[in-house]
DNA sequence: GGATATACGGAGCATAACTCCGTTTAACAA
DNA sequence: TTGTTAAACGGAGTTATGCTCCGTATATCC
């Protein structure tokens, strides 16, 4: 019953290079909010077939997911290295704003977002738990330095900021979203009434 | 230049009937989680042609929106009705927690919020400022009273509680956001740090 | 160099969005 | 009530796009 493994050969190197083509197509796509492209269209960009788009993803939210799961995991990647640096509410601080700044940066995040929640939901089941798992981890710091109310839920806060991405338009909403960031670290302080 | 109306005649009542028809049915659709129902469909059940739905609606976004706003205008409506009821600070956080309720309680909005954001962008200029005059005047109120930080964004509330429908899977959901309309209370307080 | 698993490509199919236009009907006036 | 007409209807047909299928090509290994 055990799932078993046998890599009879090594992978092919021509597909992971198309593999990698498709994503930067796709990734560069996005980027620029051209986030209905034709799948003809990324698999024609980034010189392959379509048949070998659907292989390497088997429908167009794989693709989506892909490029976007490969993002977030950047993101979460910066939460040791922050916690390591500050203390424990700054670094939650500076992590929480580097979000606000990931996305403003590459829209990737906020289009692929969308579209996505209201699909299978199962790219929150894994991308969700990455971040969890990072800003879980700051918290806990905060709360453990007594800093933060010990009833503080991280995933409360990353709610918060996804819905900042959703606005991710307009103007001025960089500044915006940094204060929604100071309002949401305020508010966890276990001085705070 | 100006644009005359000249209303020859009263509108067709069966127009109407079908217009509403529609919209009931995609309502009903989309909350019972349908998003991606056919329009086909969506006329069927209303029982009319396809023709007449796209008549009413000339794209799915349309549909869509007209849902969303409907629903959005009976959320702002809420809000000075709450402002006559309650002190400014409560009053605030009752609507955001009606928010909350009505996000559980009818997945009409979430769904319909993703999938259009990205698209053109012309619902949250009409429907944003709909509900960002309903918490501008709460939020303002409560500055007013010298309980909120004069330098309190209202939008900021609004995205924050924006993103949590987002998320509004998984189990526990809804005391979580309701912990989050308290951290946000909280962190916009005049009081706090 | 031969065998074979692995990957490629793109024609073709299915589905769903959206258009077009001939037919029907509600509103108004005489 | 009946005639006129603007308004609305319906659904066949067009187009666009997601996705499949399978014969061909090639990287890997022996």
């Amino acid at each position: 019953m055990t799932d078993v493994k046998k890599p009879r050969r090594r992978p092919r190197s021509d597909g992971q290079r198309n593999r990698q083509q498709l994503l930067d197509v796709a990734k560069a796509a996005f980027t620029v909010g051209e986030v209905d492209i034709p799948l003809d269209e990324v698999a024609r960009r980034a010189g392959v077939g379509i048949g070998t788009l659907y292989r390497h993803f088997p429908n167009r939210d794989a693709l989506i997911e892909a490029v976007y799961r490969a993002e977030l995991d950047r993101l979460a990647e910066a939460a040791p290295v922050l916690a390591a640096q500050h203390p424990p509410v700054e670094a939650l601080r500076a992590w929480m704003r580097l979000f606000v700044d990931y996305i403003a940066a590459k829209q990737v995040i906020a289009p692929a977002l969308n579209g996505l929640v209201g699909g299978t939901g199962a790219l929150y089941a894994h991308s969700g738990d990455v971040l969890k798992a990072a800003v879980n981890s700051l918290v806990s710091a905060a709360i453990a330095a007594g800093e933060f109310r010990a009833d503080i839920d991280p995933l409360d806060l990353l709610r918060a900021l996804a819905g900042v991405s959703n606005f991710s338009a307009g103007p001025g909403w960089e500044g915006s979203a940094k204060r929604l960031v100071d309002i949401l670290i305020t508010g966890s302080r276990s001085s705070a009434s």
